[in-house]
DNA sequence: TAAGATTGAGGAGTCAATCTTC
DNA sequence: GAAGATTGACTCCTCAATCTTA
């Protein structure tokens, strides 16, 4: 507000394109996801954390930060999955107040059988549009954002990352 | 689908980071600008967009490749815009199947007096969270993506980018 | 018939309020 | 009182259908 300084044009360009990729990029991955597996991103990548976590289980807190969201949005998202057979929640038998939520066998067979066509997805877009040296600049200029964007890295997705790991073997 | 090939811990690692960029930086933005101006930052750039255009008008097709959104979108927050006295719709003279949308004085003055506590945001978010050098990478990575994104560059808003250039003088 | 634009219906997200357990 | 989680009310977005003009 006081500051008064404004962005130079190379500033500017840069700003403006980043914004275009914003917008654009969440509305790709749904229009995959939905396709090919009736699912949203959000979805997907929820099943996603899960399928990593021990006992495919977490607590709704723990899977909202994996996942990025609010809580309010996260119990919306698994009461969805929940119906349609992909997860399963419980009461949290070590604190009365926390739910556990599980993926069923059907949620994991969900996630195994959607995962390639979205990694080709990924791959066509992002890691084989850019040169490695890219890649590993748009790794380490997230990382630079994430900082400003969740100082306290309570949204622990990063850290674990194990989204898309092959699972067959 | 055919294709079998799964991602690397770098790849993985650098999808995850920036899938949370993706997931946590849109709410921020929205955050600023409903806080301190009531706008939502699509409406912001909506305006925006509008102000840059010569006679501060467009048709609703030129607005929505400049703002990478559909017509169907567009037009409600339009219709929104228009009910707070920010813009205004006209028939386009040249084509009877056309709507120029106009952005009132009214319009004007919200984007003029919203823009630089946004561009404070924007600067302590990326400019200076960044290095000059990241700063054109990510501008070069952005182009990158819009490519696969946007193969046909309907989505103009790269092209002319005047969003945040300073207008006293 | 196609292009430009709008709208109805339904789905998904947000904020605030609420309930339960710690 | 605070933490974990859910829900009601409202807004926003999407898809498909529709209307008008070219």
């Amino acid at each position: 507000m006081t500051e008064e300084k404004w962005l130079t044009s190379e500033e500017l360009v840069a700003w403006v394109r980043f914004v275009a990729v914003l917008q654009l990029f969440p509305p790709a991955l749904d229009a995959q996801l939905e396709r090919d597996a009736d699912l949203t991103h959000f979805e997907y990548f929820t099943l996603a954390m899960l399928s990593e976590a021990p006992d495919r289980t977490l607590r709704m807190t723990a899977l909202a930060g994996r996942t990025n969201a609010t809580l309010a949005r996260l119990s919306r998202v698994v009461s969805n999955l929940e119906r349609r057979g992909f997860a399963q929640r419980m009461p949290c038998p070590e604190d009365g107040r926390a739910t556990n939520v599980s993926l069923t066998d059907a949620g994991w067979h969900k996630v195994v059988a959607t995962a390639p066509g979205h990694v080709n997805l990924v791959r066509s877009v992002v890691i084989d549009a850019l040169t490695a040296e890219e890649l590993a600049q748009l790794s380490a200029i997230s990382a630079r954002l994430l900082g400003k964007l969740d100082p306290e890295g309570k949204m622990a997705a990063t850290a674990r990352a194990g989204e898309y790991v092959d699972r067959r073997a």
